[in-house]
DNA sequence: GCATACATACATTGTTGCATGTATAATTAT
DNA sequence: ATAATTATACATGCAACAATGTATGTATGC
């Protein structure tokens, strides 16, 4: 066929994209052929076979697309921790994040795609390799803030910062595995999801000045909700 | 070839299991054909296809086989909340879950595969519902737990026992999977679990009867490390 | 004698990867 | 400005394998 402009190929690689997302939900990873996912976009497997070296590829891209949409705020909110009461940022970041999950649904559906459908093998594939280095990118960023906390005497644990990390990414990975899960009793993360988020840092960080028992602290940290 | 024994037959079945596990983490579980699993166990596909139906099937049994190591231990501890100080066992028996998971190879490598190579579709596969139906007794289990404490007035929080319950499976199942999970940077469960227990249960139970200082409350309530 | 516990053989299907075709956009030369 | 050239953005076709499911064989335990 026809050679398109720059514009059109980029808007069939988006296409494609859309496409794979939609049928990878469906049907999953494994039993989706790229085929498929070329015949939802309108076009042939050598559509995808240009834009993209393999199945695995396509998930890279998948959360290429979106990774910033997740990476630049928390990054920007956690590095810009104001002054007074720097938990109060901290807090609210970690709960933008859930939000963004909550309100943009092509960012859910990749975070459930990359969540569900790639292995980690002992053999470490490429995708696995990326993910990684993906995953360690969030880790420092959390930990900065963590370490900034500690800096500003605003950690109520004398846990060391990579632990928290550790603890909170395995807290917000379980919350967000268990809203995009599909089950009959799922977690209403758009509901529940600034709460939960605050019973887990009311353990560890300092909200302001004086110690404030949890059961008022909580009205008092979460300003999302009344 | 001739019949064998029913001990026989069951030593095949088990030795079938152990080399899809190891298959299944080696190299993944959609990499992984039916004639590589027989091999490894010394067998041929129609080994495989006697015992199981399919490949999934194949995974539903590895959970099977592991299922009641998890069940039965967290079961009995949640429903035996001894009176004076019933924080104290829920806690231990959460604990436990994670000493389980970290000691026993087989158990954790169950987990592992379980957590990675099981996809979550829209459009509802065999072994979902299978897991998704083991998923929900587990938080009954849990829920059921909470129930108790909130009978005992020994929740710190408001929060509804349903809630608590996706908030500490969350967590849990992200300790785990950070765990299992094969990176550079990977979580000690085996030293830290305890403590990452300590911190989240310490939000939302309230451990004995007198309010601890967390720092104290560490020693105090893990028994099983020094 | 019947069911069991496999092995073996086969047919079928599907999917991947690549090679090739091709029409046009973009670029360069004139 | 226009022609020639080249790179692009796919479509199409093919070869090849590989994996699954099943049917059938078979020797033996029960």
């Amino acid at each position: 066929m026809a050679r398109k402009t720059k514009e059109e190929a980029e808007r069939t690689y988006h296409a494609l994209l859309d496409a794979a997302t939609k049928l990878f939900i469906r049907q999953g990873v494994a039993k989706t052929t790229l085929n498929q996912i070329a015949s939802e976009a309108g076009m042939t497997r050598g559509a995808i076979y240009w834009h993209f070296n393999n199945k695995d590829a396509v998930i890279q891209a998948l959360w290429e697309r979106n990774d910033e949409k997740l990476r630049l705020p928390l990054s920007t909110m956690l590095s810009n921790l104001s002054q007074p009461y720097p938990a109060q940022d901290f807090c609210a970041a970690v709960k933008n994040l859930l939000h963004n999950i909550v309100l943009e649904p092509e960012l859910g559906q990749t975070f459930r795609i990359i969540l569900h459908s790639v292995e980690f093998t002992d053999e470490e594939t490429e995708i696995q390799r990326f993910l990684n280095g993906k995953w360690l990118e969030f880790y420092s960023i959390i930990e900065d803030g963590f370490i900034a906390l500690k800096q500003h005497k605003a950690l109520r644990t004398d846990l060391a910062p990579d632990l928290l990390t550790h603890s909170l990414m395995s807290y917000i990975h379980g919350l967000i595995h268990s809203y995009l899960t599909p089950r009959n009793h799922k977690l209403d993360l758009q509901k529940e999801g600034d709460r939960l988020i605050d019973i887990f840092l009311n353990a560890v960080i300092i909200d302001q000045g004086p110690r404030i028992d949890s059961n008022r602290t909580k009205t008092k940290i979460s300003k999302n909700y009344d």
